[in-house]
DNA sequence: TCCCGGATGTGATCTACCTCACATATTTGT
DNA sequence: ACAAATATGTGAGGTAGATCACATCCGGGA
């Protein structure tokens, strides 16, 4: 219990008393899903956030043309879910599913919740989250609205070069947003 | 005191007593900036987050080849500074600056702090507003990454038709990642 | 009030990237 | 181990949007 994964990365933020990480964990369930499984689809209600345990999965928005945008990947130590649909109680736009078999560990809305009002620390350990996650986001949009596709491509691989060896080249090129064909001629 | 528009912003989210705003507010200050005035110069360390009373602002980057890329625009009752280099303590990367004359409020970083640690309904008010804002840069990513340039337009206008009174159309062309030539041929 | 710098419109190229088409390799489920 | 599905490479041709060039317009500061 001491070293579980999942303490582990909260004290990254915030140190824990055995206690407090216990009544956490408490509000965690573990489930097991298989490569192409989802995790949450399209129109329905949303009502999980997940943490990955082992794995790796995609959230991903389908246009009309049926064409696929990869919104974010997710792997270990990784958080999960449609957060708009998650945090406004709307309808999911955005799937996650599995592109490998998943250990996955998830929270409801309502535990959530129930944790975040009556532990400051993960409220505030959630905040910091978010906070990093606005960075992240903050840092792809000016790479999108000023970098050619292959130094986008360069800076991915730089950043997360397993992500090139565990998911298909396809899905790289929808989280850039350039086509598969384009990518591929960006290295080779 | 009772009707002060940061109250009645933060009471959009979280409903406070009146020495709790009180204490709140004990902790901004106004200023007031001039046109083409700078908040937040890259290379700075950032100290403040700002809170637009009046005015309208735009955060935006300068690429090697001196070119602008809008990140933000800021009207009344947002918040604005260098996200990045605010909550890391690092160098601004990011220019913060008035469009029009602005009257702000700002806090700073060691207030935040402070008061994000003594009142739970601060920090739960700030990650509320983080996770809109996370939620709102995720739709920004989606549709820099599926919508044409002419789609993105009319997405922003609709959005925010007072937008395009106020800021110059070049700087409408930056944050939606197009020329100004391009943008002034999508509609006319 | 006048003047100057920024804002805007518009034509003429140019190019990064897209789409379509097809060949080949590599997985993966049974 | 096999068949089917998926992934990947590569040519040819098309297009959204960039860049350059120039004309005009407008607002705000001295």
């Amino acid at each position: 219990m001491n070293s579980h994964p999942l303490r582990q990365h909260i004290e990254e933020i915030i140190p824990l008393t055995d206690e407090e990480f216990a009544y956490i964990f408490g509000h965690f369930t573990t489930i097991y899903r298989r490569r192409h499984q989802y995790l949450v689809q399209e129109g329905e209600l949303v009502n999980k956030e997940f943490w990955v345990v082992k794995g790796c999965l995609k959230s991903c928005f389908f246009d009309k043309e049926g064409k696929e945008h990869i919104l974010q990947f997710a792997m270990e130590n990784w958080w999960v879910t449609d957060y708009e649909a998650f945090n406004n109680r709307v309808e999911a736009t955005v799937s996650v599913d599995c592109i490998e078999d998943c250990e996955l560990l998830y929270i409801s809305y309502e535990d959530r919740e129930k944790l975040s009002s009556e532990m400051h620390k993960m409220e505030r350990f959630w905040a910091k989250k978010t906070k990093l996650g606005y960075i992240a986001l903050q840092n792809r949009i000016l790479s999108l609205l000023k970098d050619p596709a292959k130094v986008r491509f360069e800076k991915l691989l730089k950043q997360y070069p397993l992500l090139f060896q565990r998911v298909p080249k396809k899905m790289i090129a929808s989280y850039l947003g350039v086509s598969r064909e384009t990518l591929s001629r960006l290295y080779t």
